[in-house]
DNA sequence: TGCTGCACTGCAATCGATTACATAAAGGTT
DNA sequence: AACCTTTATGTAATCGATTGCAGTGCAGCA
């Protein structure tokens, strides 16, 4: 009653063949014979036959997974991005294999066991700011797995990745904003030493140069992606003496928590102050107000990121330093308005 | 310059001994003689040797990996369950197989595939509505991993299961809004088959009889826990003759797109009618208003889970039908408020 | 007929580690 | 001194599939 799984030894008496036979018309169908074959298949289906994966990795040198380094899994920003991963790696029959690197930066060693041939074929990594042990280990190529990035990317180094135009998303920001008569425009940052806060504070400074617009340093507010950093950015505007009219919120997260701040304290969005997010999250089109921000297209980054994989494997050539740019679109909702609309 | 990946056997030569003994001196140190564990360690360190995890796969017979079946990743409800599953599986050393079950209705061959030993020691489902096809192959166990449930469970035969009090959330929801002095209560469901739906529903039920209020069928509206869907029960409550003072959405998206859609028909939330939500998540106690809801302990649900099927492999007994009930909690913030207030 | 080439198929080595069993050495007991 | 334990290590089988190479048989051709 305890039929033990069958292995390809069983397949192969069943059908009369030897066990090279059974493994080439299961995976190359075309060198065997039809009538063979037949009878293979119909012996693998009576068994109930499934090849054993180990084995199979072992013997080919693969792992048949793609490791995905998630800076934060609890972050819902990624779940898109790993959803267009799956989708793209399920075609190829590869599995998604995530690893959380929150304590990477505690302890590099604990991530730095992933970066290992045996586990994974590849890796995308969501996080940019990977120690640079893991970096130097990574690119070196030594064992290590090939690595793409996606969204993100390290400030040192060359990597291939794929990524949205944030440098663009600030311009456009800071153009809709001024085509709105906006004079005085402030930003709230993700994290000072975060390469997506160099891209979109590099666009919008200069879209703001280019329209003869100044930035006061008393308008940037640092910030870290966070509904709370957002609040926080919402006290500190009010606290200014002169305030900006309207303020480009590096991501939506925080473009909620400055609003919602204002809220609490009587301050209406977008009457006293026009407030533009980044990402266009699920929720953005429904907050109240409707929330003006820029599109990252999150599941094709994904996409993208698992089919340069998927070539670079199937090539076996390791990535070079190729960089895929996805545009940004500006969805303009209710919380922008003209200055004296 | 190619200094292929060091084997154990290279270990064994430069430790001068034999490979079982370095197998021994790295994976149950305490069966070997200290001088010699030295000299396995440092011959290990000098070749920068790591074990290749598929010929140990191959001859431990399990994989190191639990799979993960989600609806659907790109919905980032379930982000933190991901995380809590992730934080509990790499503190046991297993690695975190995540699968999208969208296309399983299609084409249930496909998951079907993954059901199998040689892929992962186990799984856990977030989703209960999976085809009956795979539900009756995971339970005969035969070849098959253990499986256990999420959040969710099959509503036919008996699976192991971690899930939050739901029914419990459906009382306090009700509870909350009668003491506010609410006497005509309405209510946006989840998809008619869903277990959740269903057991929120009931606890909702049974404190209305308790409390001897009844549920108007027309202030019954059927959703789906998306965003979309709290905005068509919004349309459908705008076009009622004698509308609910106060409405349990069985999910915070859906209470974010009823007050939002309400929102722009010009109905003030909480002045017009009162919102509880269901799920508490990030954005809700930044919604404006911010948001009353059940606090679903996400991250804890899948630890418990993760932590459930470890303790299963290791005694390496079938999961009985055990099932974790985690409680859930009423989160009172400004989307509701008395009928006289 | 004999030779070449092609299409199939089988034999057996191989992937790299783990572990049951055998063996050896050292220590303890009477 | 004989014998039994205990501890430490080595030998070699094993996990299950894949694949290079060799062999077989048959068709085609001179």
């Amino acid at each position: 009653m305890e039929p033990r799984t069958p292995k390809i030894t069983d397949v192969a008496k069943l059908a009369g063949v030897s066990t090279a036979t059974v493994s080439r018309a299961l995976s190359r169908p075309e060198t065997v014979a039809e009538s063979t074959r037949n009878l293979v298949l119909a012996a693998a289906e009576q068994t109930g036959y499934r090849v054993n994966l180990s084995a199979r990795n072992l013997r080919r040198q693969r792992t048949g997974a793609i490791m995905i380094l998630v800076p934060n899994l609890g972050n819902p920003f990624f779940s898109e991005i790993l959803a267009g991963i799956e989708a793209a790696l399920s075609e190829a029959d590869f599995n998604m294999l995530v690893v959380d690197t929150r304590q990477a930066h505690a302890k590099p060693q604990l991530i730095l066991e992933y970066l290992d041939a045996s586990r994974a074929d590849g890796i995308i990594a969501l996080d940019g700011s990977l120690p640079d042990a893991i970096l130097s280990v990574a690119s070196s190529g030594n064992g290590a797995p090939p690595i793409i990035f996606a969204c993100e990317w390290p400030r040192h180094g060359e990597f291939p990745s794929v990524r949205a135009n944030n440098a663009r998303g600030g311009e456009l920001a800071i153009a809709h904003l001024a085509e709105l008569g906006h004079r005085s425009i402030g930003m709230i940052t993700g994290p000072e030493h975060n390469v997506l806060t160099h891209a979109r504070s590099r666009g919008a400074l200069r879209e703001l140069a280019a329209r003869g617009l100044a930035l006061e340093p008393s308008h940037v507010f640092p910030g870290d992606f966070s509904l709370n950093a957002g609040a926080g950015a919402a006290r500190a505007w009010l606290g200014l003496a002169r305030r900006p009219s309207a303020v480009f919120c590096q991501s939506d997260q925080m473009a909620f928590g400055f609003i919602s701040e204002l809220a609490r304290h009587g301050v209406p969005v977008p009457g006293d102050v026009s407030v533009v997010g980044f990402d266009d999250i699920a929720i953005a089109g429904r907050f109240i107000p409707s929330l003006t921000t820029l599109r990252q297209p999150r599941e094709k980054i994904g996409r993208a990121a698992a089919r340069m994989m998927m070539s670079h494997i199937q090539t076996s050539s390791r990535p070079a330093n190729e960089t895929t740019i996805l545009e940004v679109e500006l969805i303009a909702r209710d919380s922008t308005r003209a200055i004296d609309g």
